[in-house]
RNA sequence: GUGAGUGUAGUUCAGCGGUUAGAGCACUGGAUUGUGGAUCCAGUUGUCGGGGGUUCAAAUCCCCUCACUCACCCCA
Protein backbone atom coordinates (compact mmCIF):
# COMPACT_ATOMS: atom_id res chain seq x y z
CA UNK A 1 0.00 0.00 0.00
CA UNK A 2 1.89 3.46 -0.94
CA UNK A 3 0.04 5.84 1.09
CA UNK A 4 -1.85 5.35 4.57
CA UNK A 5 -3.83 7.70 6.37
CA UNK A 6 -1.85 10.08 9.51
CA UNK A 7 -1.53 8.66 12.42
CA UNK A 8 -4.44 9.68 14.64
CA UNK A 9 -6.55 10.39 11.37
CA UNK A 10 -9.76 7.91 10.70
CA UNK A 11 -11.64 7.92 7.46
CA UNK A 12 -14.96 7.82 7.97
CA UNK A 13 -17.44 6.03 5.19
CA UNK A 14 -20.87 4.49 4.53
CA UNK A 15 -22.74 3.04 6.24
CA UNK A 16 -21.07 5.55 9.56
CA UNK A 17 -21.48 8.66 7.65
CA UNK A 18 -25.51 7.77 7.73
CA UNK A 19 -25.08 7.97 11.26
CA UNK A 20 -22.76 11.58 11.47
CA UNK A 21 -25.92 12.95 9.15
CA UNK A 22 -28.46 11.91 11.60
CA UNK A 23 -26.22 13.18 14.29
CA UNK A 24 -25.44 16.21 12.47
CA UNK A 25 -28.99 16.86 11.52
CA UNK A 26 -30.78 16.16 14.80
CA UNK A 27 -28.38 18.40 16.64
CA UNK A 28 -28.63 21.09 14.52
CA UNK A 29 -32.85 20.87 14.38
CA UNK A 30 -32.98 20.62 18.37
CA UNK A 31 -30.22 23.85 18.64
CA UNK A 32 -32.44 25.45 16.43
CA UNK A 33 -35.37 25.23 18.87
CA UNK A 34 -33.64 26.74 21.69
CA UNK A 35 -32.35 29.70 19.40
CA UNK A 36 -29.14 28.58 18.50
CA UNK A 37 -28.09 29.36 15.02
CA UNK A 38 -24.54 28.21 13.25
CA UNK A 39 -21.67 29.54 13.08
CA UNK A 40 -18.51 28.84 10.90
CA UNK A 41 -14.96 29.49 11.84
CA UNK A 42 -11.79 28.45 10.49
CA UNK A 43 -9.74 25.38 11.39
CA UNK A 44 -7.16 27.49 12.19
CA UNK A 45 -6.30 30.41 14.35
CA UNK A 46 -2.83 32.26 15.97
CA UNK A 47 -1.40 30.26 18.38
CA UNK A 48 -2.35 32.92 20.84
CA UNK A 49 -5.76 32.56 20.55
CA UNK A 50 -5.62 29.08 22.32
CA UNK A 51 -2.63 29.48 24.71
CA UNK A 52 -4.33 32.26 26.53
CA UNK A 53 -7.66 31.06 26.61
CA UNK A 54 -7.18 27.88 27.62
CA UNK A 55 -3.97 28.21 30.13
CA UNK A 56 -0.65 28.31 29.22
CA UNK A 57 -0.21 25.36 31.75
CA UNK A 58 -2.86 23.23 30.95
CA UNK A 59 -1.78 19.93 28.87
CA UNK A 60 -3.94 20.86 25.71
CA UNK A 61 -1.79 24.15 25.33
CA UNK A 62 1.85 22.11 26.83
CA UNK A 63 2.00 19.25 24.72
CA UNK A 64 -1.06 18.66 22.62
CA UNK A 65 -1.49 21.13 20.24
CA UNK A 66 -0.73 20.87 16.41
CA UNK A 67 1.23 24.44 16.36
CA UNK A 68 3.41 25.01 12.92
CA UNK A 69 4.89 28.10 11.43
CA UNK A 70 3.57 28.94 8.15
CA UNK A 71 5.21 30.63 5.49
CA UNK A 72 4.79 34.44 6.70
CA UNK A 73 6.41 32.97 9.75
CA UNK A 74 3.43 33.06 11.79
CA UNK A 75 2.77 30.42 15.08
CA UNK A 76 -0.84 28.78 13.98
CA UNK A 77 -2.40 26.10 15.56
CA UNK A 78 -4.73 23.98 14.18
CA UNK A 79 -7.84 24.10 16.62
CA UNK A 80 -7.80 21.97 19.76
CA UNK A 81 -11.28 23.11 20.45
CA UNK A 82 -13.89 25.32 19.45
CA UNK A 83 -14.76 28.06 22.08
CA UNK A 84 -11.64 30.10 21.32
CA UNK A 85 -12.42 30.36 17.87
CA UNK A 86 -15.96 31.40 18.35
CA UNK A 87 -15.54 33.97 20.82
CA UNK A 88 -12.34 35.40 18.75
CA UNK A 89 -15.05 35.65 15.92
CA UNK A 90 -17.82 37.49 17.81
CA UNK A 91 -15.54 39.85 19.09
CA UNK A 92 -13.48 40.67 15.81
CA UNK A 93 -17.24 40.80 13.95
CA UNK A 94 -18.39 43.17 16.75
CA UNK A 95 -21.49 40.64 17.49
CA UNK A 96 -21.55 41.63 21.24
CA UNK A 97 -22.40 45.13 20.19
CA UNK A 98 -25.18 44.27 18.38
CA UNK A 99 -26.78 41.31 19.66
CA UNK A 100 -25.33 41.10 23.62
CA UNK A 101 -27.21 37.96 24.41
CA UNK A 102 -26.60 35.41 21.34
CA UNK A 103 -26.31 31.61 20.99
CA UNK A 104 -24.49 29.69 18.37
CA UNK A 105 -24.07 25.85 17.31
CA UNK A 106 -20.74 24.59 15.28
CA UNK A 107 -19.50 21.05 14.43
CA UNK A 108 -16.17 20.37 12.85
CA UNK A 109 -12.89 18.94 13.38
CA UNK A 110 -10.53 19.77 15.86
CA UNK A 111 -7.18 18.32 16.67
CA UNK A 112 -5.20 17.12 19.53
CA UNK A 113 -1.23 15.81 19.05
CA UNK A 114 -1.99 13.11 21.41
CA UNK A 115 -1.47 9.21 21.69
CA UNK A 116 -4.52 7.65 20.15
CA UNK A 117 -6.89 5.32 21.82
CA UNK A 118 -11.03 3.93 21.97
CA UNK A 119 -12.60 7.19 21.51
CA UNK A 120 -9.80 9.61 21.07
CA UNK A 121 -8.21 10.40 17.70
CA UNK A 122 -5.86 13.46 16.26
CA UNK A 123 -8.17 14.91 14.30
CA UNK A 124 -11.58 14.23 16.07
CA UNK A 125 -14.83 15.88 15.54
CA UNK A 126 -16.94 18.34 18.06
CA UNK A 127 -20.44 19.57 17.84
CA UNK A 128 -20.62 22.67 20.41
CA UNK A 129 -23.15 25.33 21.27
CA UNK A 130 -22.35 28.63 23.25
CA UNK A 131 -24.92 31.25 24.45
CA UNK A 132 -23.36 34.41 25.36
CA UNK A 133 -24.76 37.66 27.37
CA UNK A 134 -27.46 35.84 29.94
CA UNK A 135 -25.58 35.02 33.67
CA UNK A 136 -28.99 33.67 34.97
CA UNK A 137 -28.77 30.11 36.04
CA UNK A 138 -31.88 28.91 34.22
CA UNK A 139 -29.73 29.81 31.02
CA UNK A 140 -27.54 27.21 32.80
CA UNK A 141 -30.27 24.96 33.08
CA UNK A 142 -31.71 25.65 29.89
CA UNK A 143 -28.24 24.69 27.48
CA UNK A 144 -28.43 21.41 30.01
CA UNK A 145 -32.21 20.62 28.81
CA UNK A 146 -31.06 21.58 25.85
CA UNK A 147 -28.96 18.72 25.71
CA UNK A 148 -30.99 16.39 27.18
CA UNK A 149 -33.55 16.60 24.43
CA UNK A 150 -30.63 15.92 22.18
CA UNK A 151 -29.59 12.92 23.41
CA UNK A 152 -33.34 11.58 24.00
CA UNK A 153 -33.77 12.74 20.29
CA UNK A 154 -31.60 10.00 19.29
CA UNK A 155 -32.47 7.55 21.81
CA UNK A 156 -29.67 7.48 24.04
CA UNK A 157 -30.03 5.78 27.36
CA UNK A 158 -28.10 5.37 30.57
CA UNK A 159 -26.22 8.28 30.10
CA UNK A 160 -25.34 9.88 33.19
CA UNK A 161 -25.09 14.11 33.11
CA UNK A 162 -22.47 15.37 36.05
CA UNK A 163 -22.97 18.60 37.32
CA UNK A 164 -20.96 20.65 39.58
CA UNK A 165 -20.04 24.47 39.64
CA UNK A 166 -15.61 25.56 40.38
CA UNK A 167 -16.60 28.79 41.58
CA UNK A 168 -15.38 32.27 40.33
CA UNK A 169 -11.82 34.14 40.28
CA UNK A 170 -13.00 35.33 44.25
CA UNK A 171 -14.04 31.92 45.54
CA UNK A 172 -11.93 29.29 44.01
CA UNK A 173 -8.54 30.18 45.11
CA UNK A 174 -10.30 30.29 49.02
CA UNK A 175 -10.82 26.26 48.04
CA UNK A 176 -7.38 25.40 45.98
CA UNK A 177 -5.76 26.59 49.03
CA UNK A 178 -8.33 24.71 51.36
CA UNK A 179 -7.32 21.67 49.54
CA UNK A 180 -3.86 21.79 49.36
CA UNK A 181 -3.65 22.38 53.36
CA UNK A 182 -5.80 19.39 53.35
CA UNK A 183 -3.52 17.42 51.10
CA UNK A 184 -0.11 19.34 52.84
CA UNK A 185 -0.17 16.58 55.58
CA UNK A 186 -0.68 13.46 53.39
CA UNK A 187 1.73 14.04 50.62
CA UNK A 188 4.01 11.48 51.60
CA UNK A 189 1.25 8.70 50.38
CA UNK A 190 0.04 10.04 47.66
CA UNK A 191 0.82 8.68 44.22
CA UNK A 192 3.69 10.11 42.55
CA UNK A 193 0.87 11.73 39.66
CA UNK A 194 -1.18 13.55 42.84
CA UNK A 195 2.45 14.82 44.22
CA UNK A 196 3.11 16.00 40.83
CA UNK A 197 -0.83 17.60 40.83
CA UNK A 198 -0.82 18.98 44.42
CA UNK A 199 1.30 21.47 42.47
CA UNK A 200 0.30 22.62 39.19
CA UNK A 201 -3.64 21.34 39.88
CA UNK A 202 -4.61 19.92 43.47
CA UNK A 203 -8.18 19.78 42.52
CA UNK A 204 -7.36 16.87 39.85
CA UNK A 205 -6.28 14.87 42.93
CA UNK A 206 -9.71 14.33 43.42
CA UNK A 207 -10.52 11.99 40.41
CA UNK A 208 -7.31 9.86 40.99
CA UNK A 209 -7.89 6.00 40.36
CA UNK A 210 -5.05 4.83 42.86
CA UNK A 211 -6.07 3.03 46.16
CA UNK A 212 -4.32 4.84 48.25
CA UNK A 213 -5.51 8.36 47.17
CA UNK A 214 -8.89 7.40 47.17
CA UNK A 215 -8.50 6.51 50.90
CA UNK A 216 -6.15 9.65 51.71
CA UNK A 217 -8.78 12.07 50.44
CA UNK A 218 -11.45 11.07 52.68
CA UNK A 219 -13.33 13.86 54.40
CA UNK A 220 -11.30 16.35 52.32
CA UNK A 221 -12.92 19.97 51.37
CA UNK A 222 -15.78 20.04 48.92
CA UNK A 223 -16.17 22.86 46.52
CA UNK A 224 -19.86 23.29 47.21
CA UNK A 225 -18.77 24.17 50.72
CA UNK A 226 -16.36 26.89 49.74
CA UNK A 227 -18.42 29.09 47.05
CA UNK A 228 -18.96 32.45 48.14
CA UNK A 229 -22.48 33.30 48.30
CA UNK A 230 -23.48 34.78 44.59
CA UNK A 231 -21.60 31.28 43.48
CA UNK A 232 -23.87 29.18 45.80
CA UNK A 233 -26.94 31.17 44.83
CA UNK A 234 -26.83 30.40 41.55
CA UNK A 235 -26.23 26.91 41.92
CA UNK A 236 -28.65 26.73 43.91
CA UNK A 237 -30.82 27.98 41.34
CA UNK A 238 -29.42 25.94 38.40
CA UNK A 239 -30.02 22.70 40.59
CA UNK A 240 -33.66 23.72 41.22
CA UNK A 241 -34.50 24.70 38.08
CA UNK A 242 -33.35 21.48 36.65
CA UNK A 243 -35.36 19.56 39.12
CA UNK A 244 -38.28 21.82 38.08
CA UNK A 245 -38.01 20.98 34.12
CA UNK A 246 -37.35 17.11 34.92
CA UNK A 247 -33.85 17.27 33.93
CA UNK A 248 -31.78 14.09 35.65
CA UNK A 249 -28.20 14.65 37.02
CA UNK A 250 -26.31 13.96 39.91
CA UNK A 251 -24.01 16.55 41.58
CA UNK A 252 -20.48 15.49 41.43
CA UNK A 253 -18.17 17.83 43.50
CA UNK A 254 -14.96 16.51 41.94
CA UNK A 255 -16.17 17.40 37.90
CA UNK A 256 -13.02 19.72 37.59
CA UNK A 257 -12.69 20.64 34.12
CA UNK A 258 -9.35 21.31 31.85
CA UNK A 259 -9.44 24.31 30.61
CA UNK A 260 -8.97 27.63 32.48
CA UNK A 261 -11.40 29.82 31.53
CA UNK A 262 -14.42 27.97 33.25
CA UNK A 263 -16.05 29.86 36.02
CA UNK A 264 -19.07 27.99 38.09
CA UNK A 265 -21.30 25.93 36.38
CA UNK A 266 -19.34 22.77 34.68
CA UNK A 267 -21.17 19.61 33.79
CA UNK A 268 -20.53 16.14 32.07
CA UNK A 269 -22.00 13.49 30.24
CA UNK A 270 -20.54 10.38 30.39
CA UNK A 271 -21.57 6.81 28.74
CA UNK A 272 -20.79 3.75 31.25
CA UNK A 273 -20.19 1.68 28.03
CA UNK A 274 -17.81 3.74 26.84
CA UNK A 275 -14.24 2.73 28.16
CA UNK A 276 -11.38 4.64 29.46
CA UNK A 277 -12.99 7.92 27.09
CA UNK A 278 -16.33 7.92 28.26
CA UNK A 279 -17.84 11.44 28.32
CA UNK A 280 -19.69 12.42 25.53
CA UNK A 281 -20.32 15.74 25.89
CA UNK A 282 -18.79 18.40 28.58
CA UNK A 283 -19.29 21.97 28.97
CA UNK A 284 -19.69 24.84 31.35
CA UNK A 285 -19.82 28.40 32.02
CA UNK A 286 -16.96 31.35 30.64
CA UNK A 287 -17.97 34.84 32.25
CA UNK A 288 -15.05 35.95 31.98
CA UNK A 289 -13.68 34.89 28.50
CA UNK A 290 -15.52 37.07 26.16
CA UNK A 291 -13.45 40.21 28.17
CA UNK A 292 -10.27 38.14 27.96
CA UNK A 293 -10.25 38.63 23.89
CA UNK A 294 -11.08 42.44 24.13
CA UNK A 295 -15.12 42.13 24.15
CA UNK A 296 -17.53 43.83 26.72
CA UNK A 297 -18.54 41.77 29.53
CA UNK A 298 -20.27 39.29 28.48
CA UNK A 299 -21.03 36.00 30.20
CA UNK A 300 -21.16 32.73 28.54
CA UNK A 301 -22.00 28.81 29.07
CA UNK A 302 -21.15 26.38 26.32
CA UNK A 303 -20.47 22.64 25.28
CA UNK A 304 -19.05 20.53 23.04
CA UNK A 305 -20.39 17.22 22.21
CA UNK A 306 -17.87 14.05 20.70
CA UNK A 307 -18.78 13.43 17.68
CA UNK A 308 -17.07 9.98 17.22
CA UNK A 309 -18.21 9.11 20.73
CA UNK A 310 -21.51 9.44 20.29
CA UNK A 311 -21.50 7.63 16.78
CA UNK A 312 -19.87 4.60 18.52
CA UNK A 313 -22.92 5.12 21.21
CA UNK A 314 -25.50 5.07 18.17
CA UNK A 315 -23.75 2.23 15.76
CA UNK A 316 -26.43 0.02 17.54
CA UNK A 317 -29.15 2.02 16.46
CA UNK A 318 -28.01 2.63 13.30
CA UNK A 319 -30.60 3.91 10.90
CA UNK A 320 -31.44 1.30 7.78
CA UNK A 321 -29.44 1.81 4.37
CA UNK A 322 -30.81 3.55 2.14
CA UNK A 323 -32.17 1.54 -1.22
CA UNK A 324 -32.93 2.33 -4.69
CA UNK A 325 -36.77 2.73 -5.83
CA UNK A 326 -36.12 0.84 -9.30
CA UNK A 327 -33.06 -1.34 -10.68
CA UNK A 328 -33.10 -1.23 -14.58
CA UNK A 329 -31.08 -4.20 -15.73
CA UNK A 330 -30.39 -3.76 -19.61
CA UNK A 331 -29.40 -6.39 -22.30
CA UNK A 332 -27.70 -4.69 -25.11
CA UNK A 333 -27.19 -1.20 -26.28
CA UNK A 334 -30.73 0.17 -27.10
CA UNK A 335 -31.56 -1.66 -23.84
CA UNK A 336 -28.97 0.38 -22.12
CA UNK A 337 -29.79 3.82 -23.25
CA UNK A 338 -33.63 3.23 -22.59
CA UNK A 339 -32.71 2.05 -19.19
CA UNK A 340 -30.07 5.41 -18.74
CA UNK A 341 -33.61 7.68 -19.82
CA UNK A 342 -35.70 6.48 -17.64
CA UNK A 343 -33.18 6.72 -14.91
CA UNK A 344 -32.16 10.17 -15.67
CA UNK A 345 -36.11 10.77 -15.55
CA UNK A 346 -36.49 9.87 -12.04
CA UNK A 347 -33.34 11.19 -10.75
CA UNK A 348 -34.63 14.38 -11.53
CA UNK A 349 -38.09 14.04 -9.90
CA UNK A 350 -35.89 12.48 -6.38
CA UNK A 351 -35.90 9.12 -6.74
CA UNK A 352 -32.86 6.98 -6.55
CA UNK A 353 -33.00 4.62 -9.71
CA UNK A 354 -29.24 2.21 -10.68
CA UNK A 355 -28.56 0.56 -14.19
CA UNK A 356 -27.02 -2.27 -14.85
CA UNK A 357 -25.42 -1.46 -18.16
CA UNK A 358 -24.09 -4.48 -19.17
CA UNK A 359 -23.24 -7.75 -17.93
CA UNK A 360 -25.57 -11.32 -17.97
CA UNK A 361 -28.65 -10.85 -16.59
CA UNK A 362 -27.69 -12.70 -13.53
CA UNK A 363 -24.68 -10.42 -12.40
CA UNK A 364 -27.29 -7.52 -13.07
CA UNK A 365 -29.75 -9.11 -10.56
CA UNK A 366 -27.33 -9.95 -8.28
CA UNK A 367 -26.31 -6.29 -8.04
CA UNK A 368 -30.08 -5.16 -7.75
CA UNK A 369 -30.48 -7.56 -4.85
CA UNK A 370 -27.32 -6.34 -3.23
CA UNK A 371 -28.23 -2.59 -3.57
CA UNK A 372 -31.57 -3.60 -2.12
CA UNK A 373 -33.54 -2.23 -5.07
CA UNK A 374 -37.56 -2.89 -4.41
CA UNK A 375 -38.05 -2.77 -8.03
CA UNK A 376 -36.32 -4.51 -11.39
CA UNK A 377 -36.93 -3.55 -14.65
CA UNK A 378 -35.73 -6.02 -17.26
CA UNK A 379 -34.83 -4.34 -20.66
CA UNK A 380 -33.93 -6.30 -23.68
CA UNK A 381 -33.74 -5.26 -28.18
CA UNK A 382 -37.35 -7.11 -27.47
CA UNK A 383 -38.05 -4.66 -24.84
CA UNK A 384 -37.04 -2.18 -26.52
CA UNK A 385 -38.74 -3.18 -29.63
CA UNK A 386 -42.76 -3.68 -27.83
CA UNK A 387 -42.13 -1.06 -25.80
CA UNK A 388 -43.52 -3.30 -22.91
CA UNK A 389 -40.90 -4.62 -19.88
CA UNK A 390 -41.14 -6.99 -17.15
CA UNK A 391 -41.39 -4.93 -13.85
CA UNK A 392 -40.02 -7.30 -10.86
CA UNK A 393 -40.88 -7.04 -7.22
CA UNK A 394 -37.75 -8.60 -5.95
CA UNK A 395 -39.90 -8.88 -2.53
CA UNK A 396 -42.87 -10.89 -3.52
CA UNK A 397 -40.92 -11.89 -6.83
CA UNK A 398 -44.16 -11.20 -8.99
CA UNK A 399 -43.43 -9.71 -12.53
CA UNK A 400 -45.49 -8.01 -14.78
CA UNK A 401 -45.70 -6.30 -17.82
CA UNK A 402 -45.55 -2.62 -17.99
CA UNK A 403 -44.90 -0.05 -20.65
CA UNK A 404 -41.69 1.52 -20.90
CA UNK A 405 -42.75 5.32 -21.26
CA UNK A 406 -45.07 4.66 -17.69
CA UNK A 407 -42.30 2.77 -16.11
CA UNK A 408 -40.45 6.04 -14.28
CA UNK A 409 -44.15 7.88 -13.58
CA UNK A 410 -44.89 4.35 -11.66
CA UNK A 411 -41.95 5.40 -9.05
CA UNK A 412 -42.54 8.89 -9.31
CA UNK A 413 -44.29 10.12 -5.50
C1' G B 1 5.29 11.61 26.77
C1' U B 2 4.94 6.37 29.58
C1' G B 3 3.51 1.07 29.64
C1' A B 4 1.55 -3.45 27.48
C1' G B 5 -0.31 -6.25 23.29
C1' U B 6 -0.83 -7.04 17.96
C1' G B 7 0.85 -6.64 12.53
C1' U B 8 -0.22 -12.95 7.30
C1' A B 9 -5.44 -12.13 0.88
C1' G B 10 -10.39 -6.76 0.24
C1' U B 11 -11.89 -8.50 5.44
C1' U B 12 -11.79 -11.89 9.94
C1' C B 13 -8.13 -15.08 11.26
C1' A B 14 -5.11 -20.06 11.19
C1' G B 15 0.02 -21.46 10.42
C1' C B 16 4.83 -20.17 15.24
C1' G B 17 12.09 -23.16 12.27
C1' G B 18 11.46 -27.60 7.32
C1' U B 19 8.54 -28.52 0.09
C1' U B 20 5.09 -24.29 -3.95
C1' A B 21 1.68 -19.93 2.88
C1' G B 22 -3.97 -21.65 4.20
C1' A B 23 -9.46 -21.26 5.70
C1' G B 24 -14.22 -18.60 6.40
C1' C B 25 -16.56 -14.27 4.53
C1' A B 26 -16.37 -11.17 0.22
C1' C B 27 -15.57 -11.06 -5.11
C1' U B 28 -15.94 -13.47 -10.33
C1' G B 29 -17.88 -17.44 -13.28
C1' G B 30 -20.84 -21.89 -13.73
C1' A B 31 -24.94 -25.56 -12.33
C1' U B 32 -29.93 -22.10 -14.40
C1' U B 33 -27.60 -19.80 -23.13
C1' G B 34 -32.67 -13.34 -20.27
C1' U B 35 -34.18 -13.54 -13.70
C1' G B 36 -31.37 -11.94 -7.28
C1' G B 37 -31.03 -13.82 -2.04
C1' A B 38 -30.32 -20.53 -0.28
C1' U B 39 -27.18 -24.77 -1.95
C1' C B 40 -23.23 -27.04 -4.77
C1' C B 41 -18.82 -26.63 -8.05
C1' A B 42 -14.72 -23.84 -9.94
C1' G B 43 -11.60 -19.53 -10.00
C1' U B 44 -8.97 -14.73 -8.56
C1' U B 45 -6.49 -12.11 -4.65
C1' G B 46 -0.55 -11.90 -0.84
C1' U B 47 6.47 -7.47 -1.23
C1' C B 48 3.52 -12.89 5.76
C1' G B 49 4.15 -4.16 7.95
C1' G B 50 9.49 -2.43 6.60
C1' G B 51 14.89 -3.02 7.42
C1' G B 52 18.87 -5.76 9.43
C1' G B 53 20.71 -10.25 11.85
C1' U B 54 20.99 -15.75 13.45
C1' U B 55 20.47 -20.41 10.52
C1' C B 56 21.71 -25.34 5.59
C1' A B 57 16.63 -23.29 5.93
C1' A B 58 12.75 -17.57 8.78
C1' A B 59 5.79 -15.77 8.16
C1' U B 60 7.94 -18.55 12.41
C1' C B 61 13.88 -16.91 16.51
C1' C B 62 16.73 -11.99 17.78
C1' C B 63 17.43 -6.54 17.14
C1' C B 64 15.77 -1.89 15.10
C1' U B 65 11.87 0.75 12.89
C1' C B 66 6.93 1.96 11.44
C1' A B 67 1.78 1.25 12.07
C1' C B 68 -2.44 -0.36 14.77
C1' U B 69 -4.90 -1.55 19.53
C1' C B 70 -5.63 -0.88 24.72
C1' A B 71 -4.36 1.61 29.18
C1' C B 72 -1.84 5.83 31.88
C1' C B 73 -1.15 11.29 31.77
C1' C B 74 -5.00 14.19 29.98
C1' C B 75 -9.44 14.77 27.52
C1' A B 76 -14.63 15.29 23.41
Amino acid sequence: MKYKGVKGTRDILPPETDIWRHLESTAAGVFQTFGFREIRVPVMEETQVFTRSIGETSDIVEKEMYTFTDRGNRSVTLRPEGTAPVVRALVQNGVFVEHPASKFFYMGPMFRYERPQAGRYRQFHQIGAEAFGIDDPRLDAEILLMLTVLLDKLGLKNLDCQINSIGCPQCRPRFREAVKAFFAERLDGLCADCKRRYETNPLRIMDCKVPACVELRAGAPSVLDHLDEACAAHFRTLTDTLAHLGVPFTVKPTLVRGLDYYTRTTFEVVAGSLGAQNAVAAGGRYDKLVEEFGGPKTPAIGFALGVERMVSLLAETAPPAPRPALFIAALGEPAALRALSIASALRKSGVWAECGYSGSLKSQMRRADKLGARFTLIIGDEEVASGFAQLRNMETKEQELIGLDEAAKRFMD
